[in-house]
RNA sequence: GUGGAUGUAGCUCAGUGGUAGAGCCCCGGAUUGUGGAUCCGGUGGUCGCGGGUUCAAGCCCCGUCAUCCACCCCA
């Protein structure tokens, strides 16, 4: 007896019966961004560490103590990504997309970050991103956050997210209130946290979505971003908020909304949700003027998202506790005729779209029907022996939930069956 | 990285230091060609792993791994 393998911690299996939701939302959420003119970028799960703690910022637990970092064999030092956008920057400036360009970008992928697992985290995430490089103007942040808002109509979601909106402005006016920030903490550094006392050195702003109630307090009466934008920021805020109200998109201003990424400026959103417990966020993103630049080309806007789909396919189960079933026809034949049922199995799939499942292996006709019953198929196509001696099969409703009784069932040739089955489809 | 809870059949879980259990699932039968309901029978276990205490450990002790929840962090 060998030894019995464990996934790895934080890692996870997508089986059969979730994996059908998976592809579901999936689609959802890549049709609409296909609507919205994104197109698809497939980009490297590795990239040279520097990348990340250059993009993402040096002090960011993300870099500091979340990524998955080893050397190669020739000791250059390589992460996989803990998040998706300084991989597209890097993609984008290596392969010219951003000359003269305004490309409109989505990837989809795993993400992985060294954290604790609990609801909602994992070490190996799955992320739907997408990115709109070279417009500063808030059309674009407002034409995102619509996209997203249709995504979620059209996952059903929508009334279990809310949307809340920030500007954290940018430049002089984000130092400015930097200091302020701090300035303002200081006298009250004893009442702190331990984490908040040691970010007032390191990234004050993450003291403002503190969970701890005493920094709370103290924070509530703090100086907000918005209250120090400059006049450019505070008009693309008011621009933003104007579009968000034409466009009938609904959100909150949260004040003391912030992000854990280092290159966001301006604008900064997240969805969040009651139902997942502690990890409410699903999907969030903003502006960040100036990550292009910090990665060496000449300075481009870009304002993007990433969207968690563990949470988004969490949020659909509790909406949506359908079971996907497996079949649309289910095949039962006598034992002389598994080989002519194939055919028929076969000029189904020819004929139609439906999901033909033929019965495998052994067992009568009354365990080959308990199987096709299960199967969730709605229909059973049987070829037995009655059916051979007349050149036919039969075609057995299995669901018909209004009556307690048997399901109508009627012997037919196998053309008549196809295009019934594609009628009823 | 910190704290709490939990690991027993494929799943959900009972189990007082003294023979390893139930329900569901699965398989077969009642029904040699008609599923769902019912009834009968059956398969299935290194009790997470490693030590220790004991005549005897699923149960007590230590360690370890994993899962879950929260902190933290974020999608």
């Amino acid at each position: 007896m060998g030894t019995r393998y464990q996934r790895v911690r934080g890692m996870r299996d997508v089986l059969p019966g979730e994996s059908e939701r998976w592809r579901e939302v999936e689609g959802v959420v890549i049709d609409v961004l296909g609507r919205y003119g994104f197109r698809e970028m497939r980009l490297p799960l590795v990239e040279v560490t520097d990348l990340f703690t250059r993009g993402v910022g040096e002090a960011t637990d993300l870099v500091e103590k979340e990524m998955y970092t080893f050397d190669d064999r020739k000791g250059k030092s390589l992460s996989l990504r803990p998040e998706g956008t300084a991989g597209c920057v890097r993609a984008c400036i290596e392969n010219g997309l951003l000359h003269n360009q305004v490309p409109r970008l989505w990837y989809h992928g795993p993400m992985f970050r060294y954290e604790r697992p609990q609801k909602g985290r994992t070490r190996q995430h799955t992320q739907i991103g997408g990115e709109v490089f070279g417009v500063s103007s808030p059309e674009v942040d407002a034409e995102i956050l619509t996209m997203l808002c249709r995504v979620f109509r059209e996952l059903g979601l929508s009334r279990e997210v809310t949307l809340e909106l920030n500007s954290l402005g940018s430049g002089t006016s984000r130092d400015r209130y930097r200091e302020a920030l701090v300035d303002y903490l200081a006298p009250h550094r004893d009442a702190l946290d331990g984490d908040s006392r040691r970010r007032l050195g390191t990234n004050p702003l993450r003291i403002l979505d503190s969970k701890v109630a005493a920094t709370r307090a103290i924070v509530a009466d703090a100086p907000a971003p918005v209250d120090y934008l400059g006049p450019a920021s505070q008009q693309h805020f008011d621009g933003l908020r104007r579009l968000l109200d034409q466009a009938g998109v609904d959100y909150r201003v949260n004040p003391h909304l912030v992000r854990g990424l280092d290159y966001y400026t301006d604008t900064v959103f997240e969805w969040v949700t009651e139902a997942l417990g502690a990890q409410g966020a699903v999907c969030s993103g903003g502006r960040y003027d100036g990550l292009v630049e910090r990665l060496g080309h000449r300075p481009v806007p870009g304002a993007g998202f990433g969207m968690g789909l563990e949470r988004v396919v969490l949020l659909h189960e509790t909406c949506n506790g359908r079971d996907y079933s497996r079949a649309d026809v289910y095949v039962i034949a006598s034992p002389a005729h598994t080989a002519r049922a194939a055919m028929v199995a076969e000029s189904l799939r020819d004929g139609t779209t439906l999901r033909v499942l033929q019965h495998a292996g052994e067992g009568g006709l009354v365990s080959q029907f308990r199987h096709a019953d299960r199967s969730g198929a709605r229909w059973a196509v049987i070829v037995g022996d009655d059916e051979v001696a007349q050149n036919r099969v039969s075609l057995k409703w299995l669901r018909v939930d209004a009556q307690p009784g048997r399901g109508e069932q009627k012997m037919l040739p196998v053309d008549e069956l196809i295009t019934t089955l594609k009628g009823a489809g």
